[in-house]
DNA sequence: AATGAATGAGTTTTCATTCAT
DNA sequence: TATGAATGAAAACTCATTCAT
């Protein structure tokens, strides 16, 4: 399951992975403050003083999950931004990636998007998270070099727009309060494009037609 | 007897109110899971054991900065859902209210935004959020309904959208990831409305599917 | 309802009496240590701050429960002692005063027999008690000098078996393992005075016919 | 290893029964009430959170002592039930199991003679002692039916007062107002027995109502 | 007399982490 | 590797008692 969001798993693997993969359940379903670490080796079906061996610490856990998947997605929307589409596409790409990561493993989206990316004190993790936000980024402003985009906005700001889109859409599906069908999971990739860069197209007169 | 000629008793609940507003800056600063009561005692200037007096436990605290201190944000966001303007207008007075909230109260937007999201169990009991959401959605689907928006999106993921797109904003706010000066929160406020509006206006050509 | 046992209630009373009365409620129904000093306001329909008005402390209002109905119990079993009857009619008037106090005031007669007469420290309660056991033994030892009852058994200890005979009744009522309708009490009363009385009764062959 | 050579390992559930123990003894000593869970783990030698991995709370320690330390001393009685003895001869075994147990273990007999009563609800969830009544009651229904005893008096109040006898003994060594020599226990033995056997006896003329 | 807000010492309980086996 | 008994620091919470009003 982990490292499945964008390259396929390795087979079956060891116990490490095992604790790795119960964890991001129990992380998903009831935090990572509020579980216990008895609660991800009972999910594992190991015993709890095994996660030991395999992890420094609870927080390890955590670090490690965020680590060996996000690393893939900030990799992934790298190679799309390589591509040489037009920034539409690029964006479609991104907004592809990470809410189809979704359909792959909710509860991996889930603690991610719950535990990792407000964590409040961790600044390398965020760094890491800030690569992805750099990859929008830089989209949105060579499209604006090249005329694609409108220029009178910020690049930065345009980028969280586009970010903060589909991690809401994300936090609905994680709620509930958004359907998940495989039609709403295209359905919401299509709008979330559409609007985004819709609204930054440029001279909107001159657009129609 | 001495205090009254300087200090008025402000009424009953006045402690209470103290509390609580010592738990947005303790919260926002240290984190809801990693502070301990003692500590919002202690900012408080009060004695552990009144917070109990008050408050059931330490999660009806967190509960209570929602219900209470949260929603008169969102009664202002209805407010404007209720004015007669264009969609636009109204949608960019939903995100004055939220990005200026953060200038006006940084603190509660920190933990509003960091720990809401970390507890699952909180957000059922907590419709609040809910209805911030359901007035957008509205607005945005009177407005398709008028011809002022086009009419061949959704606008629950419109809504999505556009909220997420606010939210990020904080939370790069709140993470330091995004610049926050007078300047700036002008900037953000016109730059999400322009985008979105501009994405959700009824001009473009067939260029959605 | 309290002094109530033995003596008329001298009618309606101060603030201090509506605790009293409020507390033997609360202690019969959660146990002394288990209740707490609210419990009793609340049952009182006063502030618990009152209660320290009229008591120094939590443990003075079970001490003074005790000293103002077992008093009476002990001076009415005193009266008994000096009457001229036969012993068997007067263990019959201590069970009678005993047992009959449970149905003008159960909960009393719960929260003596289970709080203050196992109460491990208090070494001057003890000694009242010890009074009502004494005039026990008294009597039955006047009965063995006399001949009506046999003498090869210990007065003292004959006075623990029946002592201990009612408070198990007691106790029984108190539980709900025994009835406590009228006949019930009065079988009771009947049973454990028949038994212990015949049992003590001398020259066994002899008595018989 | 080198423990192996002296000292053996008693098992797994070693340190449980340790708790335990130690439990009674503080139990005994300073009261269920009053005594912190720190202290019985200082009692015990362990760390005091040990004493949360065997039992769920402090409550269900002294539970435990009710139901499984005690529960020997009831299936003695049982086994006494079963005799083809006399009644006389299995109540005299009944009260030796008892009283002799103040002599085996007075810290486990204070216990349940002090703390029983003291706690309603646990009452309730605890059969043991109840099975102990039923037991005695049916020794004595049968030798009524037998013609042993009489059979004008309810076998089930008998059951109490011998029963409270027994209890109101231990509860006087358990308080020190009665002497628990070697010779005195056998003396309240034999007494206890006399009393309400010879109470019992059926030769009595017609003194009953 | 009466109230109930305020205090804070004291306790139970939790749980990440260690370590002997 | 794997186990789970054992540890103990840390935290939440309770509640008798005080006291200003």
């Amino acid at each position: 399951m982990l490292r499945t969001l964008t390259e396929r798993s390795t087979g079956g693997e060891d116990k490490r992975r095992l604790i790795l993969e119960a964890a991001v359940r129990v992380f998903a379903r009831k935090g990572f403050h509020t579980c216990r670490v008895g609660d991800i080796a009972e999910e594992a079906g190991v015993a709890h003083g095994l996660l030991y061996h395999y992890f420094r610490s609870k927080d390890e856990v955590l670090e490690c999950i965020f680590k060996e998947t996000w690393a893939d997605i900030v990799a992934a929307v790298r190679m799309v931004e390589e591509t040489e589409e037009p920034a539409r596409e690029r964006l479609a790409g991104v907004a592809k990636i990470l809410l189809r990561a979704w359909r792959r493993d909710p509860e991996l989206v889930t603690v991610v998007v719950r535990e990792i990316v407000r964590s409040p004190d961790l600044q390398n993790r965020i760094n890491v998270i800030q690569e992805a936000f750099a990859a929008i980024e830089r989209i949105i402003a060579r499209a604006q070099a090249d005329g694609e985009f409108r220029a009178d906005v910020s690049a930065k700001l345009a980028s969280f727009v586009f970010y903060g889109a589909l991690e809401e859409v994300l936090t609905g599906w994680v709620l509930g309060t958004l359907g998940d069908g495989e039609q709403d999971v295209a359905a919401a990739e299509r709008t979330v494009v559409e609007i985004v860069c819709g609204g930054l197209a440029p001279d909107r007169s001159a657009a129609a037609v």
